[in-house]
DNA sequence: TTGTACGCGTTATCAA
DNA sequence: TTGATAACGCGTACAA
């Protein structure tokens, strides 16, 4: 059996409540009794059993952390590492620890949650995904337990915190950056609209070429969803076209890389004959040839503002539910050209 | 306050060790009680409390995962969603949850690791990585605490249970892949021998090379670490070789997608040129043109395996450490050609 | 400044 | 088949 808050009083000759003032590090203890029950403590190497300090605090200082596993999201390469990397940092500052629940089918993932927070094993999550009329969160606005969304609710946005970036603008913002660049005809290629941030982008995308005054050609928007072989016959279509497009707006980085492919095995060049632009700014942007010019959506912070959000709320239940939107960031590479011969365009 | 087990006794007029005893289905309860508790659970909305059941138990069905989150690792791609879906799968099975020690630094994670074992916050441990002299590894050790590492450990094989490729046969297999096409000059590029992994393919490697009867040339071994520039400039040093290479093996999806990348920039066509066999099958081994034939390290099932390794410890603590190797194979692509004229070789 | 005693929500032991 | 009660390890109100 573990050394307990028993053994140490015993050995120290001490009540057991002063043994846990002196962990809590009472001022109503003297300096002297302390110092030798801290001495007492290193001696037997005692540490608290966490367990039952929540029993009786009825408080974890755990976070959990929901997370969808199917084979599109591990597409998001570095996502992952960093979108945990971002939460840690704050998290740890702050001394919580994390809890997760993943989990290969939707009803797995619901199972893992409900036990999380019905088992009182957490006191707030953050559900790394956004998905319309998803159980999950369903379930976590009916439970009372504060969470926080990295991503945009499809729904009761102004009941619920979430950390996002604006990715309608994001995605207005990399299709100027390529209008400005002199392109007229530019294509979009990317996800299907199942999930928030897919939707979004598309959108945004659409909007900039309204708004600049350009032709939307309905044939210039490919869905793919990560697929090789479907991006390859998205890429052959357009570019057979007798008009094809000099730019490609593309939604993440992973579909770039798909269409580079594609492009390079029709030995089209990039970005003389096609610049493209991209979004996360993830690993693979900074290994192509050429490298990738892309949207960095800041995985790190959002991470980061999601724990300060969720350990907030935790700390001060009534606190109001502000929600933020953490800013995009073009990324320069070479995969973009300048037009400048009439020509060209 | 939550509803807690005496609220459901009070409502079904029956003690709080007869709701406990249908909370675990004990056969000793009549069907008739057992209904009528279940009902009452139902209506209540009643869950147990995880944090209480633990304190009495001592036992937290818990498993802690200790990560690495170093920018290096953190390039793997896709290993950390595919192995923790492996370890998922398993321990969702078998109704253990889930904690994470991440941590910018080592320092960082040494204390949650420390925090969790010692808070008894798990029951078991899994490392997912290996490395020299780590003081997580050596802490644990001393702890008693069950705990697996994934990758092999560089010392005290014997005694610690560990899940692992056979990384230096791995290499042979590759290399020899390679031998068997007709390739006779071949290189290597990877990362340098900090980790366990990268050791033990640059060993393979080597001794590939010389149980086929070929040269090792120290000049077409590489160190690049993941770095674009390096990769660039080791490249173009192989391809200015008077007797340059013909294949190249590659530690990695993301080394190799660097030197797909140089190679392209060089204009050296792949497989036509050069040959190319790569390490871990992650998405973009599948995603690049051409495809790469890549060693299938199989991270999924690396996670099972470390999961029921020490899903079995935990509930057995005296079974005997056995370690596993999990087989490898070569994934064919489109990366490596056969020569058969002389003059190409 | 320190100690006593109770309670956190369970499970397990012993009676009934 | 069920109930009363003692743990589990800790924090804290109340006493001293």
């Amino acid at each position: 059996m573990a050394v307990t808050i028993k053994d140490v009083a015993k050995k120290a000759n001490v009540s057991i409540s002063t043994v846990s003032r002196v962990l809590s590090n009472s001022p109503k203890i003297s300096e002297q009794t302390k110092r030798h029950v801290r001495k007492v403590i290193k001696e037997l190497g005692y540490h608290a059993n966490l367990t039952a300090r929540s029993l009786v605090q009825q408080t974890t200082r755990t976070i959990g952390i929901v997370m969808k596993n199917s084979s599109r999201e591990a597409l998001h390469t570095t996502f992952l590492p960093e979108v945990l990397g971002g939460i840690t940092a704050i998290t740890s500052k702050y001394e919580f620890s994390i809890r997760l629940a993943i989990g290969e089918s939707e009803e797995e993932i619901f199972q893992d949650v409900t036990k999380m927070v019905q088992g009182k094993q957490v006191d707030g999550v953050i559900v790394l995904y956004s998905k319309k009329d998803d159980p999950v969160i369903n379930y976590l606005k009916d439970s009372q337990i504060p969470f926080v969304i990295l991503g945009r609710p499809t729904k009761d946005i102004n009941k619920i915190t979430f950390v996002d970036n604006d990715n309608r603008q994001a995605a207005m913002d990399a299709t100027n950056y390529i209008i400005q660049l002199g392109h007229k005809r530019i294509a979009y290629i990317g996800d299907d609209t199942k999930f928030e941030v897919a939707k979004l982008r598309i959108t945004g995308f659409r909007q900039a070429i309204l708004d600049n005054g350009l032709k939307l050609q309905e044939n210039f928007i490919k869905y793919i969803n990560g697929n090789y072989e479907e991006g390859f016959e998205a890429v052959r279509e357009l570019m057979s076209l007798p008009n094809r497009p000099t730019a490609i707006v593309l939604s993440d980085d992973i579909n770039a890389l798909i269409v580079l492919s594609a492009l390079s095995n029709l030995a089209i060049k990039i970005p003389e004959d096609v610049s493209i632009i991209s979004f996360n700014n993830s690993t693979i942007a900074r290994i192509t040839y050429p490298r990738l010019t892309t949207v960095d959506v800041q995985v790190y912070q959002l991470g980061q503002e999601a724990a300060k959000a969720i350990i907030e709320q935790v700390n001060e239940p009534n606190v109001i539910k502000k929600s933020l939107l953490i800013p995009t960031v073009i990324i320069e590479r070479e995969s973009c050209k300048k037009l400048t011969t009439v020509n060209e365009i």
